[in-house]
DNA sequence: CATACGTGGAT
DNA sequence: TATCCAAGTAT
C-alpha cells in the first residue's frame, strides 16, 4: 500500500484491509470485486490483485518466504519493498532504496546526475548500500527514509536539524537545496470528458472495465456519450475535475431519460440498483460523478 | 529503459 | 491555480 503513497494516506485503508483480511489465507479467498471495493480510492490497483496473487504464492508455499531473492520474486514486489521486508520484517542486510533514500544519497554524495537516469540510480543504490549499518538494517533503513521525510524534504531541507550534517558533499558544496536534480517535466494534458447518469426505477446503468482493461479493470463506470448514442443528453448537473497521471480531465454530468433507445446489450453493462452502490467497486470518477449528486433531485 | 499507472495533500 | 511528488513496479 505504501508504494507512492504516503502513509497517512494508507493508514484508514491498511486498518480496514487488515480488519477484512487478517491472514493471507484471507486474502487469498477474497472474491476480486469485494477487494477491489477495498482498495477502491487508494490508486495503482494493480497492487491490489499483486497483492492476493502474492498470498495465494504463500498458501501454497505454506507460508511467508524468509530470504531476500524468495521475497523478490512474489508478484508486486520490487527492490524497495523486498529490501524492506527483508530487513525490517527478518533483519537482513539490504539497502531500502525509495524516494527519500535517493534524494538523501544524492544531496550526501553531491551526486549531480539526473535522477530518473538508470546511471545515476545505479549509482545512488551503491551508495545507500555502502551506507547501509548491516548491524541494525531495520532501524538504518527507517531512519533514512524519516531523514528524508522530515529533515532532508524535498523542498527547503532542515539542514541545521540533520544529524549528518557535518558529512553531507551536499551541504559542503552548497548544493543541497538544488539536488537531486530532476528532468524535465511531463506533459499534462488537459482533456473535456462527460458522465452520463441513467436512472430507472430508482436504478442507475454502469458498465463495468473488463479484465484486460489498461487502467482500473474491473471498476465499474458511468457511461460516456459515445457509448450510448441513441441517448439525448438532459441537463447538466455539474462539474468536477479529475487527474490521472499526466491527464487532468475536466468532467460534465448529464442527466439523461432512459426513454425509447435502449442500453447496450452484455456482461459489461448493468442496471445497478441506487442502495446496492456500496457494494460493488466504483472508480473514483464515477464516485465524485454520483457525489455530486448526493444532495441534488436526482436521489430523492 | 522510458513510460504508465491513481490519488490527494503540501507548497 | 499550478506543480510537485509520495516508504515503486511492471513492461
Amino acid at each position: 500500500m505504501l508504494q507512492q503513497t504516503r502513509v497517512a494516506a494508507v493508514i484508514p485503508y491498511y486498518d480496514r484491509f487488515l480488519e477484512r483480511y487478517p491472514s493471507y489465507d484471507a486474502l487469498a479467498a477474497a472474491e476480486e470485486q469485494e477487494l477491489l471495493g477495498m482498495w477502491a480510492g487508494l490508486g495503482y490497483y494493480s497492487r491490489a490483485r499483486n497483492l492476493q496473487a502474492a498470498a495465494r504464492e504463500m498458501v501454497r508455499l505454506g507460508g511467508f518466504p524468509r530470504e531476500y531473492a524468495a521475497i523478490r520474486a512474489l508478484p508486486g514486489v520490487g527492490e524497495y519493498t523486498a529490501a524492506a521486508v527483508a530487513s525490517i520484517a527478518f533483519g537482513l542486510p539490504h539497502a531500502v532504496v525509495d524516494g527519500n533514500v535517493l534524494r538523501v544519497m544524492a544531496r550526501f554524495g553531491a551526486e549531480g546526475g539526473e535522477i530518473t537516469a538508470a546511471a545515476t540510480k545505479n549509482r545512488l543504490r551503491e551508495a545507500a548500500d555502502a551506507f547501509l549499518d548491516a548491524a541494525e538494517p531495520s532501524r538504518h533503513n527507517q531512519a533514512v527514509m524519516e531523514l528524508g521525510a522530515t529533515v532532508c524534504t524535498p523542498k527547503d531541507p532542515q539542514c541545521g536539524r540533520c544529524p549528518i550534517e557535518p558529512w553531507c558533499e551536499g551541504r559542503a558544496r552548497g548544493l543541497a537545496r538544488e539536488l537531486p536534480v530532476k528532468s524535465s517535466k511531463t506533459v499534462i494534458r488537459r482533456v473535456e470528458r462527460s458522465l452520463l447518469v441513467v436512472m430507472r426505477n430508482g436504478h442507475i446503468l454502469l458498465w463495468q472495465r473488463p479484465p484486460d482493461a489498461v487502467i482500473l479493470s474491473g471498476f465499474w463506470e458511468l457511461p460516456e456519450p459515445h457509448q450510448l448514442p441513441k441517448a439525448k443528453p438532459g441537463v447538466a448537473l455539474h462539474r468536477f475535475k479529475h487527474s490521472i497521471t499526466n491527464h487532468i480531465y475536466q468532467f460534465e454530468v448529464f442527466s439523461v431519460a432512459a426513454g425509447k433507445w435502449s442500453p447496450p446489450e452484455g456482461e459489461l453493462w448493468r442496471w445497478v440498483p441506487v442502495a446496492g452502490l456500496a457494494e460493488i467497486p466504483l472508480s473514483t470518477t464515477a464516485r465524485k460523478a454520483l457525489a455530486g449528486l448526493a444532495q441534488g433531485k436526482l436521489f430523492q
